[in-house]
DNA sequence: TAATACAATGCAACAATGTTGCAAAATATT
DNA sequence: AATATTTTGCAACATTGTTGCATTGTATTA
């Protein structure tokens, strides 16, 4: 079931406003996820950096979008299936990255193993990132 | 098999210097990983920002340290095991990180299991970073 | 639909993080 | 000890992210 940008944004309970229409379009036309600077560079000069800032955090907190870590200290953001809720995200599928084309694709079909993990040790969250070469870089 | 600080300078062809011992030595004495601004405090105002910046890119480079991606956009990095060579790192373990203390964990036992990638993508590397409450804050 | 209450935006200023070029200093080599 | 090489510190800059506040836009109520 897919819902239009409004209706996600109604159903959020969130006011619709140009920047999180145009946004949250940019995350629904994207096949991979998206870095700040890409919704910067895509919306032009349209709205301020801080605005995106607080549109990605506001979207992130209701659920909307989850972030994908990497170790080049760049965080990237990607749709949400339709399960996430407010403060509670099931993004434990696994994140691909390609190393030629840049592409970040989440991987919906493939789910994060379980670990055992020693002895004291419990688990909230985990982020399983592999990086590789893409079906269409390969 | 325990190398002394020198010793692993040594072996990677780096010439030795005092700031390259220090940080080496604080990886070495440090249970947890370490992120950029661990390194700044601990070692004072005794070495130039830069200098902290290219040494740990050094490090990285040479296979002595590892880098482990964190959602919230900060890069931790922690010593690798004696197979790390340049250009290879073997750092196919578990990340842990403690919500509660902070604490960014090797679980060196816990390997990052196999798994199925859809047809067409190659994986070349793996990080699994897990986050919940570690044994002493549990 | 107009008036009001509320929330989001843009701007400015700032903080943190990371990068580059180059002269000075330290290390390694002969 | 003298020379060649590497590393360091400084300055300057680029990028990324945050905060306060006045202004603008959205939602709500009469």
């Amino acid at each position: 079931m897919l819902y239009s940008t409004i209706e996600t944004l109604k159903r959020n309970q969130l006011s619709i406003t140009d920047s999180r229409k145009k946004i949250l379009e940019l995350f629904t036309k994207s096949k991979g996820a998206l870095a700040h600077a890409d919704i910067e560079h895509q919306s032009g000069t349209e709205f301020d950096r801080v605005t995106i800032y607080r549109t990605l955090q506001t979207f992130v907190e209701k659920g909307i979008i989850h972030t994908i870590p990497r170790a080049d200290n760049s965080v990237r953001y990607a749709l949400c299936k339709d399960e996430c809720v407010e403060g509670h995200h099931h993004d434990d599928h696994v994140h691909f990255m390609c190393d030629i084309c840049g592409t970040t694709f989440c991987l919906d079909q493939v789910n994060v193993p379980k670990i055992t993990l020693p002895l004291g040790f419990v688990a909230t969250q985990m982020d399983l990132v592999v990086s590789g070469k893409c079906m269409k870089c390969n």
